[in-house]
DNA sequence: GAATCATTCAAACGTTCGTTTGAACGATTT
DNA sequence: AAATCGTTCAAACGAACGTTTGAATGATTC
């Protein structure tokens, strides 16, 4: 029996279903994508699916741990070098180290859509999987945003840090907007201009009045 | 045989299996929603389903649309009475006549999160059905803002508009943020905070290098 | 009141699902 | 070379899937 655990084998196999269930839940979602297609596409035995993951759902969380884990290492890690030199604490330095780990890998375009896509699904799917995943993140970014936007409250605060998830989801899972064809390029100017879209709405410099 | 196109038929079981349909989509998704276990809920024959709306995926868009077009309707009509008398076009107020209707009738609670639910289906299930719901009122709005935000070119506007929606669909879907009980009071609550996201990104005032 | 029609029903269609089994394989260890 | 171990394999498990069938039902039409 492989160790579930800990991942320390280093099949060839492994690999493959990985890879072969990352593809098909980006364009199926999870509950659309059977254990054969999966094999199939893998060109594994079916059987070899259960073997080195127990179950689908725990397949699920190994795909989609395997691509986020290091994403939220490093903005962790850019965050904590933001804060020790706290001169360049600011809102965009904040933002960019939320951001930039999303797309600054050599990872194949289809790891965007992956986490999107997954962050998508049901909650009763991945529920547990996203506690996991992303409690400790949220929350450490949320303080820090704290110390820049002192003036915002708190509750405030969590309503425009939720659009701002949304907003990320939004172009993790569609790339681009409708009726424009998605690149690698536009992703990226994606990504810029989610950054400055997340600065406006997060500070929402008292500007209100020139507009009623 | 009852008429697909039109729903000129107004049978009690119609009602019942959509009812139970849109419960169960909301909570486990498009996929993992069974024909029987709607039936069921609905406490109707299990071949009422395929009788009354052909297939699942026609369940789904009857489902889906029952619910969407009248607020698509009444976003039209509400941007139209705006821009009839043109003194009150501003961007708050096409914003409010994009999202209000979200909110403003006396749907069950759960229809917010139906939409979101849908929105966040892959684009192999839902794709069709979003192009014929959604494409007119997404242009007929971009189209709208132009006017209000002339400085800002039609690809940021683009970009901005998607952020927007996918601020929507994280409220329509998750209705609160992590960590915080949802009620009717605070989607409501959330829904204005959406608006003052929305203006302060859609916008962009200028003030971004006193964060640099 | 006989005929027609939309609707409901129990039952079954064939297919696909996630998972399990137990034997076969191949490299490593004793 | 025998034994052990992780891995792969073909095959099958029972259950659940979306859909279809054809008879029963009950109201409406002639």
């Amino acid at each position: 029996m492989p160790d579930l655990a800990t991942n320390t084998t280093s099949s060839d196999t492994r690999e493959k279903i990985l890879d072969a269930a990352e593809n098909l839940f980006v364009e199926h979602g999870f509950a659309a994508t059977s254990m054969r297609a999966i094999a199939q596409t893998a060109a594994v035995n079916l059987a070899a699916t259960n073997y080195h993951f127990g179950s689908k759902k725990g397949l699920l969380a190994a795909v989609f741990q395997r691509r986020v884990r290091p994403i939220n290492e490093r903005r962790l890690s850019l965050l904590k070098g933001l804060e020790e030199s706290n001169r360049s604490l600011t809102l965009r330095s904040i933002l960019e180290a939320f951001f930039a780990p999303l797309n600054e890998n050599a990872y194949a375009d289809k790891v965007p859509a992956l986490i999107g896509r997954i962050l998508a699904e049901p909650e009763s799917i991945t529920k547990p999987i996203m506690d996991e995943t992303f409690s400790e993140t949220a929350s450490t970014f949320q303080r820090a945003l704290k110390t820049v936007l002192p003036e915002v409250s708190d509750e405030d605060l969590r309503w425009r840090f939720h659009f701002m998830v949304g907003s990320m989801i939004q172009i993790l899972q569609f790339q681009s907007p409708l009726g424009t064809e998605s690149t690698q390029q536009t992703f990226i100017e994606g990504m810029n201009q989610l950054i400055e879209f997340s600065i406006a709405g997060l500070e929402q410099a008292n500007n209100r009045q020139s507009h009623d």
